[in-house]
DNA sequence: TTGTACGCGTTATCAG
DNA sequence: CTGATAACGCGTACAA
């Protein structure tokens, strides 16, 4: 920087100044100085830079498991805005080890970044309050509500009822429920959705028809085994995902029942492979890009103290009308 | 820091020693520094650490797109490693777009990172060399021969000879191949393989049976179709991805053939749904996750100064034998 | 409108 | 083995 304002024939501080505040230099000097950087190709020492603002323009983004295409597309979302608004991103992958996390808190003591967008984590409550109170903090897209934090979520109950709607204005009486992990609110709440269409339909819900599995394949192959023991199976299944409506979906055939002629299955996520799948699948898509983005907007904001009180938004997802169900391809 | 240093009653430079060279502070003041650490929750500032230092522990991922799976599961690599040695993964997505790229680049003349991982980026050659010959770089999956650079890569000729290879073994003469995008070097190796199987087993290569894909499932699709309206069509594809191949087996099955009793089908890269799908996938395995983990141990060494010259490691891709090619499942 | 001078919090050097 | 001191490169009161 020296070397430029040597060249300009200014001080340093102007040519600091022509780089904040171009309009508190005059014209003349302006373009001598930008002059100058040119003829130096100079670039700012970003690391001195934070040093005397405090501030990394740099936001963490804690995931389970990058590996995992429904937390990808909402990095992919926060990425695009980050990158809009001048932001870099860090990946902090915790392989859903929930101490590793831990790892990335001392990044916000050291002042490392200036804000953090955590997707599922299973911090505890205090630790998470502490920490939202401290730094700029936006949970997505599973969040308790018993923490006072920013959140993007999606509105799983809702989800979840219109799912099982779907399947009940189809003409079924006997749905079964696979859900997610049930110590995440998602799951909680698409279960919870699932049971308040049943009842609000005038049905009573069958305990024996839910079972938990885990987001995965094989979980649901698993689930929709044990379901197809019983002596009276259900004619349809709402999957907490994509991934376990396919393995349902497996265990369905494996047993030589078709889909949806014998049992209608509707899954969660849209994933990719759901309309690949055979028969291709009826889910709830989740605008994960769109709560990526979101998710940056309001850390931003909060960064920046646009935001004194957290904030809570909530998506819709939308039904999506393939094979599975039955009906519309018929 | 000064605090510290009062409180253990030292100066702040021995607290900075004790916490970078312990082993050259007496043991009792050793004592008395960490003592006084604890007390007062101090916490270094790493900014300032960085300017004096002029290194971040951070390095750059460039990315065409986070969401693919294949790339996600090398960030997995890079991560696991870069964790482990203590240094942090700044996400680079440029959406395939390529312009994109120099914004990043300019992250390394701010000294914001200390190297840099590439992952398929159409750099322009010169643009990459430059950069390779003044910054600690790798590139991987897909690298040019032409650039002097350190690359993780597969062995993409010999991947496409084996999977051709099996195809013959199983007795087919004719099979067509659907590429990758052509532009990039993984697609021409992959291409080359299949040519070369077909001529050291004793046959001649039908250019009609090649058809340019981009990886797509819908790519996949058109390119088979395209095969079947041919007055000959192949008994057999290789496909250079899975969801191509995905895609192939989908415009089979349109036509009232069967995979793989009219067509067998090899696919690329073994992504997850590979085993699902039906048929499930025979596949050649690409170790991507060691691949990553290749990649920024290599990169490692260079920011350290420990490779001199530039490396190159190759990978040799697994075939996986499922229902797609027949026989071992009939 | 511009220059001077100080400080951000460390670490490296050198002397003791 | 430890302390004093000078950078690292920038941004910003304050003075001119």
């Amino acid at each position: 920087m020296s070397d430029v304002a040597k060249l300009a024939g200014v001080s340093t501080a102007t040519v600091s100044r022509t780089l904040q505040n171009p309009e508190t230099v005059k014209e003349e000097t302006r373009q001598k100085v930008f002059k100058a950087i040119k003829a130096l190709d100079y670039m700012p020492n970003v690391l001195a830079r934070q040093l005397r603002r405090m501030e990394t323009k740099t936001i963490l983004v804690v995931v389970p498991n990058i590996e995992n295409n429904v937390f990808s597309q909402i990095v992919g979302g926060i990425d695009a805005v980050a990158n809009e608004r001048g932001y870099k991103v860090l990946l902090g992958n915790t392989n859903h080890r929930v101490e590793k996390i831990y790892d990335y808190i001392d990044h916000f003591k050291q002042r490392q970044v200036d804000g953090m967008i955590v997707l599922l984590s299973n911090l505890p409550d205090p630790v998470l309050q502490d920490l939202a109170n401290e730094f700029p903090i936006v949970v997505t897209p599973d969040a308790k509500a018993t923490v006072e934090v920013s959140t993007v979520t999606l509105d799983n109950v809702e989800s979840g009822k219109r799912a099982t709607d779907h399947l009940l204005k189809l003409g079924h009486r006997r749905i079964a429920h696979i859900s997610g992990t049930l110590d995440i609110t998602s799951s909680q709440d698409r279960l919870q959705g699932y049971q308040q269409a049943i009842v609000e339909g005038g049905y009573f819900v069958d305990h024996t028809l839910i079972k938990e599995g885990d987001f995965t394949f094989s979980s649901g192959f698993e689930a929709m085994s044990a379901l197809l023991n019983t002596s009276v199976p259900p004619t349809a299944v709402f999957c907490a995902s994509d991934e376990m409506a396919m393995g349902a979906i497996k265990s369905i055939k494996s047993r030589g029942l078709k889909v949806p002629d014998d049992i209608a299955v509707v899954g969660f996520d849209n994933i990719k492979f759901s309309e690949v799948f055979e028969p291709t699948l009826t889910t709830m898509a989740q605008p994960l890009f769109q709560m990526g983005k979101k998710a940056m907007t309001v850390l931003i904001e909060r960064i920046n103290n646009e935001a004194l009180e957290e904030q809570h938004f909530i998506y819709q997802a939308e039904l999506i009308v393939r094979e599975s169900c039955g009906v519309i391809f018929r």
